[in-house]
DNA sequence: CTAGAACTTAGAGTGCACTCGAAGTCAAAC
DNA sequence: GTTTGACTTCGAGTGCACTCTAAGTTCTAG
């Protein structure tokens, strides 16, 4: 067993990844993967592990509210190739500050949602 | 000076809270405030300190990504009075379980991309 | 009293991120 | 070799939360 032979079906990627099928094959047309997925022997889409690996890097960025065109802009550097290694560091940092700055303001929003389920409990 | 006539206008509600004038009107259709906002001697809106108060804690529900219709039941409840205290805190607490796992995944998620900028500077 | 800004409503429009449907193709099991 | 279920594309549809428009009304400063 090869490491090309361990390129999975799109329904153990999204298995593997916690997406819909229909999200992976969106995500793909979205220019949102690496390197395009490859093709098994056919057209049916093969995920490599870097392709899964990708993906799950994909899902934190639109867990902490990256739009889909910002990881565009994300990939289209990478594709560049070495050249935009400052870029993306860039694009990154940018972003890690606003993922700091809704963690400040979820955290703000859990101390008032505590504050209140506090008086409601002193209310019974 | 009475605490009536403390009531603001729209476009000063929208400054107090952040919204535009637009979502606060569309917060109202919705049925999201707890009382109905007064009207000043005419068709004009009053916000009222509560007013104010209330819209700021609702923005703390919205961003922990409480939806809309969720918000809705909550007001609800607080309209049917002290009866439903217990729905409430529950609703509640519900709720801050879901910010706790939000702020454990976007923790979870800023670790990944704290890593993936490590590698860049390290690249450099 | 009048001009202009701010307000009103109802309904339509927007943007984002999926999500689904239809019609057809492919592959693994029997 | 045929059936059955997974796969393909492309385009349309959905849901959410605003956001804006239009046409008309009201307040306020001068």
């Amino acid at each position: 067993m090869t490491l090309v032979d361990e390129a999975v079906s799109i329904s153990e990627a999204a298995e593997q990844t916690g997406l819909s099928t229909h999200t992976l094959r969106y995500y793909e047309r979205e220019g949102l993967m690496l390197g395009g997925v490859g093709r098994a022997s056919s057209t049916h889409r093969r995920y490599t592990g870097l392709d899964i690996q990708w993906v799950q890097f994909l899902t934190k960025l639109r867990s902490t509210a990256m739009p889909i065109a910002r990881v565009r802009e994300y990939v289209d550097f990478v594709r560049q190739g070495d050249s935009s290694f400052a870029a993306r560091l860039a694009l990154l940092e940018a972003h890690r500050v606003s993922v700091v700055a809704q963690l400040d303001e979820m955290t703000n929003s859990l101390a008032a949602i505590d504050f209140k389920i506090a008086t409601y409990r002193k209310g019974i």
